[in-house]
DNA sequence: TCTGGGGTCCTAGGACCC
DNA sequence: TCTGGGGTCCTAGGACCC
């Protein structure tokens, strides 16, 4: 906590539908849906025209066609919201050089860090107000709201109030009293279970918190968390704002169209989620020593299973053994809806190889031969890897009644596009799983 | 009409060591 | 012969965030 409001937080509105609207003028104006677009997509951006019909993040894309029908249902583009987003969080550098992103739309700035004291609740207002307008110029017309406070907490809480395009500075001295009336869920942590928890205790807004004790609090949700929370409920918030925060794991994973049983397709699989998870480390500079598989049934319920190398590799046939083994460890019975893999334990870069074979599993690396599966689908199977003249290489993602859907590997956005063709489609053509995919040596 | 993908942090039990 | 105490690492699961 501190004497005046100079922490920001900065939210940009409806982030990747907005960038849509803006790289799309027939979009301005009318509902929009950015998620997943497949029969499993949930929503991650809705445009404010499309929240007027109930629309929201993390709504199954489903319900939000049966919401919104006439909304425009898009795919996000990653690559174009990071440019984006590099731009944004450029101007806000040019503020002060403490920036913390949360993510791609979200930023604290510590504008103590800039040599900028002695602010008064009108400058803060007036800082913000500048803010917005180089952020819209920057980004080529998008708005932002902005919170600003005495600490993370209130800058945080503060820029939801007047969302879009609005500014909220809380003056120093009113932190508790401006938290006391609302619902414990405004607090960065308190979700659906702890505010469960927290209402049969009798708490459901913060005023009521504040009159818990520390040990009633920390019994009802356990100690890191019960410490912290009777901290936030009077607004004591001392947390730096952080900019460079260390990547602690790296993971890839997918949801299948519909669940998969096959063991074979499933390690098929694995081995290429543990080469995107290599690729990503190498890229970051990162390896690390646990390989962590995921799955989840058809019922939802997720499993994980982990090992721990003796050294930290980023080696994509060591990543994809390791997954492999531990998938076979795994129950998949009645099928998954998703897999995933990961590595964390992550340390800096090892120059070369030294450590990359302490992994004692001296197991021979076994071919995968992805299954037959011809009848009516002409030879295309899941997770057969294809080509197209136009599109570019993909692979068969999901097959039936005479037609393949496949998705396209671009460098915008794993994944890529989905598309699907009638199985006898001459353009669509089969490839061979390249050579490199599977290890010469051990 | 069921529930994405990328993360972070916390807890709890068991192994192991001194 | 009937039971330490603390610290660290590993594994699995869960809550939460955008």
């Amino acid at each position: 906590m501190r004497g005046e409001p100079s922490v920001l937080h900065v939210d940009l509105d409806a982030f990747f539908a907005a960038v849509e609207q803006r790289d799309k003028p027939s979009l301005r104006g009318k509902p929009v849906v950015v998620g997943g677009i497949g029969l499993r997509g949930v929503v991650s951006t809705a445009s404010y025209e499309a929240r007027k019909y109930g629309v929201r993040s993390a709504m199954s894309t489903a319900e939000a066609r049966s919401r919104c029908p006439h909304a425009a249902y898009l795919g996000p583009r990653f690559e174009v919201y990071r440019r984006t987003s590099q731009a944004v969080m450029a101007e806000m550098r040019a503020l002060s050089p403490l920036v913390e992103p949360l993510s791609l739309d979200e930023a604290f700035i510590d504008l103590s860090a800039a040599g900028i004291t002695g602010l008064t609740d009108d400058d803060v207002q007036a800082i913000a107000q500048d803010l917005k307008a180089a952020i819209t110029k920057a980004s080529g017309g998008l708005t932002a709201s902005v919170g600003a406070g005495t600490s993370k907490l209130i800058a945080k809480i503060a820029s939801d109030l007047d969302k879009p395009d609005g500014v909220v500075v809380v003056p120093a001295g009113t932190e508790a009293d401006f938290l006391a009336p609302m619902q414990v869920t405004v607090i960065p942590g308190v979700g659906p279970a702890t505010a469960q928890r927290l209402s049969m205790a009798g708490v459901r807004t913060v005023a009521d918190l504040q009159q818990l004790s520390e040990e009633e609090l920390v019994r009802q949700v356990g100690s890191a968390h019960g410490t912290s929370l009777h901290r936030l409920a009077i607004a004591a918030d001392d947390r730096p704002v952080v900019s460079d925060r260390e990547t602690k794991s790296v993971s890839v994973e997918d949801t299948f169209e519909t669940d998969i049983i096959d063991r074979q397709l499933l390690a098929a699989i694995a081995d290429r989620m543990a080469h995107r998870v290599a690729e990503r480390l190498g890229k970051a500079q990162l390896s690390g020593r646990t390989v962590t598989v995921k799955t989840r049934m058809h019922d939802f319920t997720t499993h994980t299973r982990s090992s721990t190398l003796a050294g930290p590799t980023d080696d994509p046939r060591v990543i994809a053994r390791v997954a492999r083994r531990l998938l076979e460890d795994s129950d998949i019975s009645g099928g998954i809806r998703l897999l995933g893999v990961g590595v964390s334990s992550l340390a800096d870069w090892i120059q070369d190889d030294l450590f990359t074979d302490l992994e004692h599993d001296d197991t021979p690396l076994e071919v995968v031969e992805l299954p037959e599966r011809t009848r009516d689908l002409a030879g295309y199977y899941p997770g057969q890897d294809v080509v197209h003249p136009d599109h570019g290489r993909g692979w068969v993602w999901g097959s039936g009644l005479g037609r393949v859907t496949v998705r396209f590997e671009t460098a915008d956005s794993p994944p890529g596009p989905v598309r699907t063709f009638a199985v006898d489609d001459p353009a669509l053509s089969k490839a061979l799983l390249s050579p490199e995919d599977e290890p010469t040596d051990t």
